[in-house]
DNA sequence: ATAGTAATAT
DNA sequence: GATATTACTA
């Protein structure tokens, strides 16, 4: 499929992550062994150590292919980490990164003038080892880069992008060229290596249901007042990452905030008004939106439950808001102080009163939301694109020699589609305004609205949902995978969620999102909570991945769909049906 | 010098 | 529309 990269280059996705690359580390010092390992599959890479310089050598020439790039240590006592350097310059044209307690100019000199790609100061920090992929991809990058322009440019783009991993002590551009020599030749091996992940471009980040979720556990945790990229970053723990990613999807995130609370006051004040607009688009349900509207007002309203009735009358409300707020900044909601909020943690006066009251939208929604803002790109069968985002967000694997990447692309969409899209896909030819039409349609999600709590239920969604399903793909599989099990699940867990709200505002959001998914919340909260987990997962996840998410995709999706969410969280592929389950809520969440 | 945010570009 | 990047402020 083609993608619409931009990149004129071909290969298709150059934006995932290469987790899973396969790091050989050598260092005689068995603890920096463990800390670099354990740092390493943080990162998602796939670690192999070694105490031995001459192990390693012999590791590497048993397994010419096994290995993606090397970080030893200069100083080893069976061999000179120079020496190793050399040999692996020799007979293979791995990258190699060197590292030593010292910084002596004339050691780093040494590596790169050996064929180092990168020498790191000792007290290595994530960050570093984050990007060294880069290294990896290099060779790839300066082939694209001919292509495209000369070579300077190239490597400038990639440390942007990559980063970090320079930052403190990269070495100046000229020594990555230095291994260049070796990289010509061994540009051919290389290439089989590293080929299917394709030229390296820029990851642009998907912020998948999994990211999102753990965004939004990390605001919850800051609390909305301190909330900054940085700290998000932090507690996130995804290697990689940048604070700029985060910044980015928080202003995309408070702007979604801004709107669902103008909205809010719309509809409070003019929800006449709104009823009367949305009935024109939609006659049937709209009352609801008044008692959502009202419900809303509380902070507690706003629950996650609601969230579904909210989106919708978000979206009815979208429409109009479109036109004038659409980017108004001012949005920002500073009506309520929040009451609400505090419960959390924090201190939440303090804070601009604005963002405080858009922090309790967060909270609340946020769980709900998460799913839905990234679920309906997701879906492979809407768009192509889609499929795209989709292989990426699955993750990086770049993994050369491996298989599993292309499995997930290549099978994931279409199984996905027979078991759960399929009814969607034929619905191509149903308009998504048929979708609106058809309560029938609707009452499938409205299912859960109506479970959850039977005031809501006249929210339900279903005119509002017509809209926004037409809106977007997503919305329709969605109301194809709506199964009578899932949503009576989630009803219960609405209804928890919601007195939750009222309780600690954000925290309700986490844990309607937990209840919604069904059991294992706790599991996947701690995820989120801790990085290592996610290090841990996520690679793990990229190769089964693919398999779990078969096997799981489709018993779940006839048994429960709780179980998905769950489980999803641990490996992303799950995302898919996960996001069917929650479709009304995907749209509204970051519809902006 | 860094972090956060708003604005703008892709 | 989503995300990246830039520019500016604190």
């Amino acid at each position: 499929m083609m993608i619409t990269e931009n990149t004129g280059f071909s290969s298709p996705r150059s934006d995932a992550f290469p987790a899973g690359l396969r790091v050989l580390v050598v260092d005689d010092d068995p603890t920096w062994l463990k800390i670099l390992e354990k740092m390493l599959k943080k990162c998602s890479y796939e670690v192999t150590t070694c105490g031995l310089a001459r192990e390693a050598l012999n590791l590497l020439r048993e397994r010419k292919d096994g290995f993606d790039i090397v970080i030893s240590d200069v100083n080893m006592p069976d061999m000179d980490g120079f020496k190793l350097l050399e040999h692996v310059g020799l007979e293979m044209d791995l990258p190699v990164i060197m590292m030593s307690v010292d910084g002596e100019t004339s050691r780093v000199m040494k590596g790169v003038q050996h064929g180092a790609c990168d020498y790191l100061l000792k007290p290595i920090r994530m960050k570093e080892l984050r990007n060294i992929w880069q290294h990896v991809f290099r060779k790839r990058i300066h082939e694209v880069r001919d292509i495209e322009f000369h070579e300077g440019i190239d490597e400038i783009h990639l440390m942007k992008n990559g980063s970090d991993l320079s930052e403190d002590r990269r070495l100046p551009s000229g020594i990555d060229s230095f291994s260049g020599k070796k990289r010509k030749e061994a540009e051919k091996h290389d290439d089989r290596e590293c080929n299917d992940p394709s030229s390296v471009k820029k990851a642009r980040v998907v912020w998948t249901v999994d990211l999102h979720q753990k965004f939004v556990k990390a605001v919850n945790q800051i609390g909305f007042d301190k909330v900054g990229p940085k700290k998000i970053l932090d507690l996130m723990g995804v290697p990689w990452l940048t604070r700029e990613n985060v910044a980015s999807h928080l202003q995309k995130y408070r702007l979604y905030l801004g709107r669902l609370q103008k909205e809010k006051e719309l509809t409070t004040s003019f929800g006449g008004m709104k009823d009367s607009d949305i009935s024109a688009k939609e006659p049937n349900g709209n009352h609801c939106l008044h008692d959502l509207v009202n419900k809303q007002q509380c902070d507690l309203a706003s629950g996650s439950y609601n969230i579904q009735g909210n989106k919708n009358m978000i979206q009815n409300v979208d429409l109009k808001m479109h036109e004038a707020d659409l980017k108004c900044t001012v949005p920002k909601p500073m009506e309520e102080p929040k009451k609400a909020i505090d419960g959390e943690s924090s201190d939440p006066q303090k804070s601009s009163s604005k963002k405080m009251s858009l922090n309790h939208s967060f909270g609340q929604f946020d769980s709900d939301l998460e799913f839905a803002a990234v679920i309906p790109k997701q879906y492979p069968w809407n768009e192509e694109t889609s499929q795209a985002q989709f292989s990426r967000e699955r993750r990086p694997h770049f993994q050369p020699k491996r298989g599993f990447n292309t499995l997930p692309l290549t099978y994931l969409p279409e199984n996905i589609q027979l078991d759960c899209v399929q009814p969607s896909s034929s619905p191509n030819s149903r308009p998504s305004s048929i979708d609106r039409d058809k309560l029938a349609e609707a009452e499938m999600k409205p299912a859960y609205v109506k479970n959850r709590s039977q005031g809501m239920e006249q929210l339900s969604p279903a005119g509002c949902d017509g809209d926004l399903f037409s809106a977007q793909p997503g919305s329709k599989l969605t109301n194809n995978q709506a199964f009578k099990p899932t949503q009576s699940a989630v009803c219960s867990m609405n209804n928890h969620s919601l007195d939750e709200n009222l309780e600690g505002g954000m925290e309700s959001a986490g844990r309607s999102l937990n209840f919604a998914s069904g059991t294992d919340y706790t599991s996947w909260d701690e995820n989120l909570h801790s990085g290592s987990l996610q290090g841990d997962f996520q690679p793990v996840s990229t190769g089964p991945q693919g398999i779990e998410f078969l096997n799981y995709s489709e018993p779940e999706l006839t048994t429960e769909v709780p179980t998905f969410l769950y489980d999803s969280l641990k490996f992303d592929f799950e995302y898919p049906f996960d996001s069917m389950e929650y479709p009304v809520i995907d749209q509204g969440l970051f519809i902006v």
